[in-house]
RNA sequence: GGGCCCAUAGUCUAGUGGUUAGGACUCCGCUCUUUCAAGGCGGCAGCGCGGGUUCGAGCCCCGCUGGGCCUACCA
């Protein structure tokens, strides 16, 4: 019978909730989800300086946003609440005393000051920079002298002198490290709060974790952990290290390398469906040959034998691909509720719609979306169905608009669509194809020529299509307008041309 | 500097001793179409290097190289 399999995701609020990080989260809630586990959200806001609420929401925001739920948590509560560990101090407090009694821990006057000066000199020396464990049989004389300088002190944690410490990986296999390597640790900061290094040992155990799946750069502060386990007599959950995401240079990825909150993709116009797709395959793969996957079939098809090793490069292009392909599929209330405030933040669309015409931008959405790889083209590539201000791009210009016969089709164009009496790509289609009949010129002649003038632009969906979806009375305004300009010659010269 | 991790095309990956090394993104070409930024078709491009083990290595072992991570009173 199978142990009930728990799992947590424990990030620092401080700051925005990363790639990487949801990266992590991911693979933790997949893991537990495949195998009908619990998966645990822990805030670890032990740096008191640099934890916010403001990133505790951004978590929070985050995870949901991207369907990742949680069955313990700080606000869903659970069997081991609290789930934030500044809250649960005086728990970390019995576990240092236990600890300080059978000798494994120690007070620590050394400053930071002075640790940092020390490391500096054993660093220019070529040695490693780590603590000489001198704190560690303090006579009380010289606790006394500290103490009367008011310092306060640390707790350091006692860490093995020989032999080695071997980390049981499930993706690596065991890792052995030498633990003369490392110098005590501090568990406890002279604030009182504890490092990370005690407070996830602690709370792992207390909230009965039984697997521990991180990213690799937390692989050496297994060695700690491990021994920290030991001492406090309890049973260490299994390990796996994930590879990390990277940027294209192969560093960790970082801002630098573009835009890495997640949030940023929510504003870009990715979709949920597609973050948690690109991201599943960064380390995981389906077995098949469809990546194109939904987050139930990754569920299913997840575990971590098929989760690699190495790290990954965070490709773009890849992730814009595969939103795409998600964006074809993707029910429209959703592409109109992400497109909605992005049109709006662009002053193309009012802030509160119209049912009518809510339903009129799901059309729109609906003629591009073939062809969309994020949600955020809408405003420049969709961008004439919301205002007469566009600029005619300069292959409109230089193929269709400069023509000398173009102004004379816009004006036949103009008059015989402004007298048609429906309003359909059908009746526009047959329109415009008169057009074209009537001045003995081929359909194209008639066709490029109006998409040119109607939205300055050569590519996009159907014409007919588009237009029926254009009030009659701009599109021949439009046509009109374009006529006067090409006979202007104002566009006949390169660079934007500034519009009504 | 030290320790550890990693290594299939530019990128994400399949592959667990015998494969024409498979798929995807990107890029390029062709094609369909009223246009492409969509679709279809095709193409370029890969097992980092050197030693072993084996009848036979992308797969196993060793070394090298390269990259990464850690080396905090940050997590």
């Amino acid at each position: 019978m199978a142990e009930p399999l728990r799992v947590r995701f424990a990030p620092s609020p401080t700051g925005s909730l990363h790639v990487g990080h949801a990266h992590t989260a991911l693979f933790n809630w997949l893991f537990a989800r495949h195998h009908g586990g619990t998966f645990i959200l822990r805030i670890e806001d032990t740096d008191e300086v640099r934890s916010t609420e403001e990133s505790i929401r951004a978590i929070y925001d985050g995870l949901r946003w991207l369907g990742l739920d949680w069955d313990e948590g700080p606000d869903v509560g659970g069997p081991h609440a609290p789930y934030i560990q500044s809250q649960r101090l005086d728990l970390y407090e019995e576990q240092y005393r236990r600890l300080l009694e059978s000798g494994r821990a120690y007070d620590c006057y050394c400053s930071p000051e002075e640790l940092e000066e020390r490391r500096e000199i054993m660093r220019a020396r070529g040695l490693p920079p780590r603590y000489d464990n001198r704190c560690r049989s303090l006579t009380d004389e010289q606790r006394a002298a500290f103490e009367a300088e008011g310092r306060k002190p640390a707790i350091r944690f006692r860490m093995k002198d020989h032999g080695n410490t071997v980390i049981h990986d499930l993706l690596r296999g065991d890792v052995p490290y030498d633990n003369s390597l490392i110098g005590d640790i501090i568990i406890r900061k002279t604030s009182g709060f504890p490092t990370y290094h005690f407070s996830v040992v602690v709370d792992d155990h207390l909230m009965e974790v039984t697997h521990v799946v991180r990213g690799e750069d937390h692989i050496s502060n297994t060695v700690p952990h491990l021994q920290l386990i030991e001492a406090l007599g309890f049973e260490p959950p299994k390990h796996a290290h994930l590879g990390l995401l990277m940027g294209l240079d192969r560093t960790k990825l970082s801002s630098r390398h573009g835009a890495t909150d997640l949030a940023a993709y929510r504003e870009m116009g990715f979709l949920p469906q597609a973050m948690v797709n690109f991201l599943a395959l960064l380390g995981w793969s389906t077995g098949t040959e469809d990546e194109i996957v939904s987050l139930r079939e990754i569920v299913a098809g997840f575990d971590l034998d098929r989760v690699s090793r190495a790290p990954s490069v965070f490709d773009f292009g890849k992730c814009e691909f595969i939103n795409g392909q998600h964006i074809r599929t993707a029910p429209i209330d959703q592409l109109i509720d992400i497109a909605h405030p992005i049109l709006a933040k662009a002053g193309l669309l009012e802030t509160d719609l119209s049912p009518a015409r809510r339903e009129w931008l799901g059309k729109v959405i609906d003629l591009m979306r073939d062809r969309m790889r994020t949600v955020a083209v809408l405003t420049s590539w969709a961008r004439y169905f919301f205002t007469d201000d566009y600029e005619y791009e300069e292959r409109a210009r230089d193929k269709w608009l400069r023509r000398p016969e173009t102004p004379g089709t816009l004006d036949a164009l103009a008059n015989d669509l402004a007298a048609l009496e429906s309003w359909t790509a059908e009746s526009t289609e047959a329109g415009v194809r008169a057009v074209a009949e009537s001045l003995g010129i081929g359909g194209g002649k008639a066709i490029h020529p109006c998409r040119a003038a109607v939205t300055g632009t050569t590519v996009g969906p159907s014409l007919f299509h588009l237009l029926e979806l254009l009030p009659q009375e701009t599109v021949a305004s439009r046509l009109r307008r374009t006529a006067e300009l090409c006979r202007s010659g104002a566009l006949a010269e390169p660079g934007p041309v500034a519009e009504p």
